[in-house]
DNA sequence: TCCAGTAGTTCGAGTCTCGAAGTATCTTGC
DNA sequence: GCAAGATACTTCGAGACTCGAACTACTGGA
C-alpha cells in the first residue's frame, strides 16, 4: 500500500517547516532570539493598529499565560512595549519600539533567505499560497 | 510596502502547521503520546528497513540525546524497540513493535482527519506536494 | 448595586531540547 | 597487530517553552 497523497502532503509541509526551523535557529540566536519570540516579533506588523494581547495569543495559537511570559521577554530587550487600552482597562496592545522594528526587519530577512521557499519561483510561490490559503481558511474541523 | 510572495507563502505555511498541531494534540494525548512521541512513531514506516537512531534523528532534524529521549519514551510504553544492529554494533535500529503499528495507524488517522490539508482536492494535493519537493530537495542554504 | 464574565498576570509543574562528558565500537594508517 | 581518531549512542544537567490553576483588575448587564 502506498502513502496517500494527503499524507505525503502534510509530511512536506512538516518538513519545509522543519528546515526552515532548524535553518533559522542559529542567525535568530545571533539577534538575541528564539524561535517562540521571533514568531511573536512577526506577528506584530508595523504598519497595523497594535493588537491586544489577547488577539496576539489567537495568531500565535497560544494561551495567555504563554504569551504574557514571551512579552515579557520581548519587553525586557525593550523590542515591544505594553500599551494600556484606554476604551477598556483591562486590554493592553502590544507595540513595537522603533527598535523592535529594526529587528523585525531582520527577522524577515533572515527567514525569506534561510527558507527553503527561497528556492520556488514567483508563481510556484503564489500557486502555493493559494492552495495553502484555502486549506487555513477552511473552518478548523 | 505590501507583503512579498515569499514571506506571505512562509507565513502559510507556518499557519498551516501550527493549526495542524493545535488540532491534533488533544487527540494525541487520549493516546498517550505528544508531538514529539508521534512524530518519532510516524518516521517509522513499517514497511521499510528499521533506521538507525541516527538516521532517524536526521528526519526528524534533531540530535541524537533528544532522539533517545524520545526513544525511551516510545519503548516505555512497548511502542519500538531497540534492537543491535549485528553489522556494527554501535548502532541500535528502532522498530515497530506490533503495538506500535496499531498506534502508528491510529496517528496518522487522526493526522489525516484533523489537519487543514484535508479540505483540498486530489489535484491541490499533488500540486502542493510538487512544490513543497522541489524546495524541500534544494540543497539546503 | 451586585455579579458573572473577560483580559491579563503570576506561579508551579511538565515536557522538550540541547551541550558536555562518558562508554563502547569501528576504522585508518603505520 | 595496534594505537589514534572517529562514530553511535547514552547519561546528566541546564535552559526554554507551554500550560492549568488561581489571582487581580475591570467591564457590562440585571
Amino acid at each position: 500500500m502506498t502513502e496517500d497523497g494527503q499524507v505525503a502532503a502534510i509530511r512536506a509541509v512538516h518538513e519545509v517547516f522543519m528546515r526552515t526551523e532548524a535553518a533559522i535557529t542559529g542567525p535568530l540566536a545571533e539577534l538575541g532570539l528564539t524561535t517562540a519570540t521571533a514568531q511573536a516579533l512577526w506577528a506584530l506588523d508595523p504598519g497595523e493598529e497594535p493588537p491586544s494581547m489577547k488577539a496576539v495569543a489567537a495568531r500565535l495559537h497560544c494561551n495567555a499565560p504563554n504569551l504574557s511570559f514571551v512579552a515579557d521577554q520581548l519587553s525586557t530587550r525593550g523590542l515591544v512595549e505594553r500599551v494600556p487600552d484606554p476604551r477598556d482597562k483591562r486590554s493592553r496592545a502590544l507595540v513595537l519600539t522603533a527598535q523592535g522594528e529594526q529587528v523585525r526587519a531582520e527577522v524577515l530577512r533572515i527567514v525569506t533567505e534561510r527558507s527553503p521557499l527561497s528556492a520556488l519561483t514567483p508563481d510556484e510561490l503564489t500557486t502555493l499560497l493559494s492552495i495553502l490559503d484555502k486549506a487555513a481558511e477552511t473552518p478548523g474541523r
